[in-house]
RNA sequence: GCUCCCUUCGUCUAGCGGUUAGGACGCGGCCCUCUCAAGGCUGAAACACGAGUUCGAUUCUCGUAGGGAGCGCCA
């Protein structure tokens, strides 16, 4: 069957030559969440194999490709981790290379020069469309021997009229196309530069890729980029072609599906690692296993378990995986990330408790860094007013001499610590015989200002003896304006 | 329009001819409980449709429908 025999074909290319995969953005924007799950599927497949990932800029359309794009798509690399053994390449760096080959191609009669106009392209194509026909260009300057005056002409690829081209892909099986729709394509520009479908066929030969994993927006383009390899005498990579990611919608990822650029990942909070293990388990997967660490993805990823059909990205999911890694990722090692959440917020975090004391008491409610830092604010700062409806519902006159005792009693505990706390409270629910709850929720609300916390003797150790009395005389002053108000 | 690809709960997926079709997110319920979470238990929820092949199809083949991609002097 296909399938073993491609199966059999990849197992004996990753043992007998040393593997070697590329991701090859163009610098065109940042770098996309789908990028980064395409980079992602490279780098597991060269580590796993022992192999080399090599980082390429596309960079041959200069009108489009930017500075900015290019430091946004290494700072975004850098900060999920997946690290490059070569490169980064630059295309615009190898022009001459390119020409080069380019001239060989014109000298065996496999390429020649066009000179038709864009009008011409475009009334061409709208005939062929009208006709019902795959629209492509129609090779009317193959026999052209004249040069016309004034055009600088561009290369177009002499594809082979008949035959098909058969493809081999790890995901999607075998894949035929016939010749007869395939166009001869430019491969070099009128300004001398290339396009991308000879830029990609002559780096990944240079470069010795033997692995070409990328988007399946690629898929029919490897028809016309395997003539041109065996037009220019390369060998032909091993290709994998990964199904697309949709946004939650269904529709293509983009910019209106909120967060596509993955540092704004980084913005809110998230995880590289947890980024990582969404993307992976998105076309493909090991079983029923959900989380995966660095380590296990390097080990057990395998192109057979990439699966053929488009995902849709599902923040919800992410979300979960990130509070899971923010649970389990020790607490010193949130500090940094969690560091950077404040100052966003702008919290001097200079005096409180150590963040590491934080990140326990908070990390099993805050699904992201961001939230994680936005709920313990109190903890370094006062807050500016109790809210209402916390305030109305557990700041009444019945717990106005309770809570009073515990102030007194707390003004003078040794040392001010979490069970000292808890014994405080619950002596003074005893003596008034309340709950534990009845004191709990009101306490709550007086020292955090509002109605969820940790533990509330977790909560006040964190918080400290100064601003918690200081809230708590606050809280009683405003029981008793409202008692006084109720009584007039 | 033409060519190619895809199709299991709402979503991500397991399954590789015979299963009570499994897990995860999300959603509902219960437990735990000083709030909120976390955690545990639990419930609802899927093989797009139609023909074949076969003793037997979610699984193999072919159609149909739906979705996606490509068809640039973009990558």
């Amino acid at each position: 069957m296909d399938w073993v025999r491609i199966a059999f074909h990849f197992n004996e290319l990753s043992k007998t030559m040393k593997v070697k995969t590329r991701f090859a953005p163009s610098p065109t924007g940042f770098l996309h969440i789908g990028g980064v799950r395409t980079a992602l599927f490279c780098w597991l497949f060269a580590r796993h194999h022992g192999g080399q990932f090599v980082l390429r800029i596309e960079d041959t359309d200069r009108e489009r490709s930017t500075q900015e794009s290019i430091d946004a798509i290494l700072e975004g690399m850098t900060w999920v981790g997946l690290d490059w053994d070569e490169g980064p390449y630059y295309q615009t760096e190898r022009f001459d290379r390119y020409r080069a080959l380019a001239d060989q191609l014109l000298e065996q009669g496999d390429a020649y020069h066009c000179y038709c106009s864009p009008d011409e392209l475009d009334a061409m194509r709208a005939e062929q469309v009208a006709a019902g026909q795959n629209p492509g260009y129609d090779g009317r300057c193959r026999q052209r021997t004249e040069p016309v005056a004034g055009v600088s002409p561009v290369i177009r690829f002499k594809t082979p009229a008949a035959g098909e081209v058969v493809i081999d892909d790890a995901v999607r099986g075998q894949v035929v196309y016939a010749n007869s729709e395939i166009d001869d394509l430019v491969i070099m520009r009128g300004d001398g530069t290339p396009t991308y479908h000879f830029s990609v066929v002559v780096d990944d030969a240079d470069m010795a890729i033997t692995h070409v994993i990328r988007g399946d927006d690629h898929l029919n383009n490897t028809a016309r980029q395997v003539h041109i390899i065996a037009a220019l005498g390369f060998e032909r990579p091993a290709y994998a072609h990964l199904p697309m990611i949709l946004g939650e919608d269904g529709a293509r990822l983009s910019k209106r599906h909120g967060a596509v650029n993955v540092l704004e990942y980084r913005e809110q909070g998230f995880l590289p690692e947890a980024v990582l293990n969404y993307l992976v388990r998105l076309g493909w997967s090991h079983g029923d296993q959900e989380i995966f660490t660095r380590e296990e993805m390097v080990r057990l990823f395998e192109l057979d378990g990439v699966n053929a059909s488009a995902s849709r990205f599902s923040p919800e999911k992410l979300t979960w995986l990130n509070q899971q890694y923010i649970l389990q990722t020790p607490d010193a090692e949130l500090v940094e990330g969690l560091l950077e959440q404040y100052r966003r917020l702008d919290v001097d975090t200079a005096d409180g408790p150590q963040l590491s004391a934080v990140i326990a008491a908070f990390h099993e409610r805050a699904a992201t860094l961001r939230e994680l830092a936005a709920s313990s604010v109190y903890v370094f700062h006062d807050f500016a007013e109790i809210e209402p409806k916390a305030a109305k519902k557990h700041l009444r006159g019945v717990v106005r001499q309770p809570m009073a005792d515990i102030r007194e009693a707390l003004a003078d505990l040794q040392p001010w610590a979490e069970e000292g706390i808890q014994s405080t409270i619950q002596a003074v629910a005893d003596q008034h015989e309340l709950g534990f709850g009845k004191l709990g929720q009101p306490l709550r609300v007086a020292v955090t200002g509002g109605g969820v916390s940790p533990p509330i003797d977790v909560t006040m150790a964190l918080i400290g003896r100064d601003r918690c009395l200081a809230r708590i005389d606050a809280a009683l002053s405003v029981i008793d304006k409202r008692v006084a108000a109720a009584g007039r």
